[in-house]
DNA sequence: TCTGGGGTCCTAGGACCC
DNA sequence: TCTGGGGTCCTAGGACCC
């Protein structure tokens, strides 16, 4: 099941003046998140900036996101199919699998059936529009899922999988990005019956196993499982940032990784989790990557710990005369923070002197708000005003600190 | 339509171990 | 001193998803 246009959906609900108007989310952000059927029609597109849309678009209603809103709408359409179904896997904010294996007997309906009951609750009660895939996998699901939208309700059965796949356009499969869907199409395949009719030795010789599982599904052997537990943990936590205008300048972009760090940690310590991995990354103007990854000795959320060997990776990805447009940090192979193994070395116990401190800011920032107190380095990361001011220099000495 | 931010998973190759 | 076979861990990098 997936939501149709799941934010504008949420804010027509919220609001029914709306409907079948031209609207946008977005207002907050600067581009737009989302979009009516009615102002896609008119050719809004995600990502478009706000002032732009403004200029092209003057009558199209432009919302600020709420969500709050979407969280709760999201929670009450899950549980909606939880009523009939109790795997039911939340596989993003406005969408879901559920595992209706067997249950057409003690519920005495087809599972078109069933898919119909939950649709008609979801817009009876909530006013909101989805569309629904039934298929022997999830992979010919989320097919079925996106093949009538909005409003939708398709069926995939196994026997006719095939021929159905034959109208769909190889890149329309879920977990089949760009590139591949160029490579395929170099080898003559343009949709996903062409791909699914290969052999599986012909997929295993050029592509790797995530393709070989795609392959499977498409075929009607169930790879992917409906996953019923809800999240809570991470497995990796990242902070990233685009500047304008790009930049040379190494002691920013230290401050924009030491940003990037702290804010990680806080969310890290916010779940309870430690990072026993660190990375960073720099992105050059054509858009080209160049990144570092290091193991620490013992797991920390303390961003004290981790800056000076980020000060270390920043100085092996750094090339000078080189201008960067972009910066991120990642805490990665998250374990809890509770069962953190002593060193020899003594970090565990340094670590231990900043938890405390920690605990102290974090207590602060519930109080007073983010970033009320914050290390040196981050400092220039942090100030509004644009950059090349007077205010430069004081940042380069607290920088030091 | 050029290009934001937060995630997951997979593979190759080097270094090292027994 | 040279060497085979089996394995783990680490970093870099790619591809994809919402």
């Amino acid at each position: 099941m997936d939501g149709d246009a799941f934010f504008v959906g949420v804010e027509i609900a919220k609001n029914s003046k709306l409907k079948g108007l031209p609207v946008v989310t977005g207002k907050e952000r600067g581009i737009v998140t989302a979009l009516s059927y009615e102002a896609k029609a008119l050719g809004v597109y995600r990502g478009l900036p706000i002032f732009q849309l403004k200029k092209d678009f003057p009558n199209i209603i432009i919302l600020p996101g709420d969500y709050a809103s979407y969280v709760k709408y999201s929670r009450d359409m899950f549980n909606i199919v939880r009523r009939y179904v109790d795997d039911v896997e939340e596989y993003s904010i406005d969408e879901c699998f559920a595992d209706l294996t067997g249950l057409d007997k003690p519920l005495k309906m087809s599972y078109r059936e069933i898919a119909e009951l939950i649709k008609r609750k979801v817009n009876s009660e909530m006013a909101l529009s989805v569309s629904l895939g039934v298929a022997p996998t999830k992979v010919l699901a989320k097919v079925a899922s996106k093949w009538v939208k909005p409003d939708g309700l398709t069926v995939i059965e196994i026997a006719n999988a095939q021929k159905f796949l034959q109208q769909v356009p190889i890149n329309k499969i879920w977990g089949v990005g760009p590139q591949t869907s160029k490579f395929l199409m170099r080898k003559g395949i343009q949709t996903a019956g062409d791909f699914a009719g290969r052999s599986i030795n012909w997929v295993g010789h050029y592509l790797s196993k995530p393709y070989i599982e795609i392959w499977k599904e498409l075929n009607g052997v169930s790879i992917f499982k409906i996953n019923p537990l809800a999240k809570t943990e991470y497995s990796s936590i990242q902070k990233t940032r685009t500047f304008y205008p790009p930049t040379e300048d190494k002691i920013f972009l230290f401050s924009q990784l030491s940003k990037h760090i702290e804010d990680a940690c806080s969310k890290a310590r916010y779940y309870k989790l430690a990072p026993r991995k660190v990375s960073i990354f720099l992105k050059t103007q054509s858009f080209c990557y160049a990144r570092s990854e290091v193991r620490l000795l013992s797991a920390t959320n303390s961003p004290e710990m981790i800056l000076p060997i980020v000060r270390c990776q920043l100085d092996k990805i750094y090339k000078a005369g080189t201008s960067y447009r972009a910066s991120g940090a990642g805490l990665h192979d998250l374990t809890s923070h509770s069962v953190i193994q002593r060193d020899l070395f003594g970090e565990t116990v340094r670590a231990g002197k900043f938890d405390a401190i920690h605990e102290q800011i974090d207590d602060l920032e519930g109080k007073f708000g983010k970033h009320i107190v914050h290390l040196a380095s981050t400092q220039s990361a942090l100030k509004r005003k644009v950059m090349g001011t007077d205010s430069d220099d004081l940042d380069r000495d607290l920088l030091f600190l």
